[in-house]
DNA sequence: GATCCCGGTTCACCCTCTCA
DNA sequence: TGAGAGGGTGAACCGGGATC
């Protein structure tokens, strides 16, 4: 009646009230006349924010921060080169006079062999000491472009499935069993590695921590992730599905206590471990597989399995297909193996036969306890 | 006006090295 | 094995121009 009404079919139908006909005291019939969270007054929201000073929160991290601060002392201290104090203190006033002279600060950094990044974050911080800096600082970030044209970015060769699967073996012959299982987990999950190093029990949800065991789904749960002051969430998680990791992770982790990290060791450790491994499998530096490839070779071997581009981006936590394409576009460039001679691939094919059977092994077992 | 694309801009993570 | 410093890289948002 009410539709007909609206069409226009049945005008006698227009004053229809199908709100009052449901004896509903609003238009949300079926539903709370005022849905979602409880609101907070003045008052509450007043005292939560106590003390915070909105002026002082900070957008940078101190690292950061300190890090431009020593780049700008650089860019004074050249300039003091040809003039003196009360000169450069003139010069440094006004963003139409800063940005002409950044401009050739960073071809003198380019010259000395200075890095890239260090010009970046001093352009940063130009900016922010000077908010009208964008109207004149074209010129440096032109200067930017042409550092990058001659020395081009070179990103993160990602690491092989196979190449994964034999460290992973080699760490859990040598007893370096949360080494081996994180390394899958970072794999599978496609996860930063300082993700997975920074995990503690609680952010890993077993299918017994929901009750569900036997399921091949288990989680991680990313906090702070890295574009956590850009949007994405403050709070990210990761599906893996494997039904074989899922009950090692169980003998693995279940018993550790919730606040105990699940790589127990330090980033440095993993590190090393990492570089003995990959010495053992006969994998040359000049390859520059590291930690850092993990996420890239869990990308390209999910891209390779026929997973779905926006699964894949989904997975990843990330937003913009041209991000992902950092990742793929290293398809091309992922000839390691090929580039192994003949005994490390003979290693490398071992290993990850020999995998399985650890992972039959660490699953039959029971709980495993130790790092 | 809406949408897409791309380059500009920004910032935290990762790697390497040194020292304890 | 851990801590810290310094440099390099990955990945996000934003805005403007192009296109429909």
């Amino acid at each position: 009646m009410a539709l007909t009404g609206a069409a226009g079919d049945r005008p006698e139908f227009r004053t229809f009230d199908p709100s009052s006909c449901a004896r509903c005291g609003h238009a949300r019939i079926g539903e709370a006349s005022h849905p979602g969270p409880a609101k907070r007054g003045f008052v509450e929201r007043a005292a939560l924010r106590e003390g915070v000073e909105l002026r002082e929160v900070a957008l940078v991290s101190r690292r950061t921060e300190t890090l431009e601060e020593r780049l700008w002392e650089g860019f004074v201290e050249w300039l003091l080169e040809d003039c003196d104090k009360a000169q450069a203190e003139e010069l440094l006033i006004s963003a139409s006079m800063v940005a002409p002279l950044l401009e050739l600060y960073g071809e003198n950094l380019f010259k000395i062999g200075a890095s890239l990044s260090s010009f970046r974050h001093l352009i940063a911080f130009a900016q922010k000491k000077h908010h009208d800096f964008r109207l004149y600082g074209r010129g440096c970030w032109t200067i930017v472009s042409r550092w990058e044209s001659v020395e081009p970015l070179v990103h993160r060769p990602p690491l092989p499935e196979a190449v994964c699967a034999a460290a992973a073996a080699v760490a859990f012959s040598w007893g370096w069993v949360r080494f081996g299982v994180l390394l899958l987990v970072a794999f599978k999950g496609i996860l930063r590695i300082g993700e997975i190093l920074k995990a503690v029990r609680q952010d890993l949800v077993l299918p017994s921590d929901l009750l569900t065991e036997g399921t091949e789904r288990f989680y991680v749960r990313v906090s702070q992730p890295k574009a956590g002051k850009r949007g994405g969430g403050k709070q990210q998680h990761v599906t893996i599905h494997d039904s074989v990791l899922a009950s090692v992770c169980e003998n693995v982790f279940r018993h550790a206590r919730m606040d105990e990290k699940l790589y127990p060791f330090s980033g440095q450790t993993f590190r090393r471990r990492w570089n003995e491994i990959m010495a053992a499998l006969g994998i040359p530096k000049e390859l520059s597989l590291t930690p850092a490839s993990v996420r890239g070779g869990g990308a390209v071997a999910a891209y390779r399995s026929g997973t779905a581009v926006q699964d894949i981006l989904w997975r990843m936590r990330i937003q913009h297909l041209h991000t992902l394409q950092h990742y793929l576009q290293e398809l091309a460039a992922e000839n390691v193996i090929s580039a192994l001679k003949s005994k490390a691939r003979f290693s490398v094919k071992a290993g990850a036969l020999l995998l399985p059977h650890y992972l039959e092994s660490l699953r039959c077992r029971g709980p495993v306890y130790g790092p």
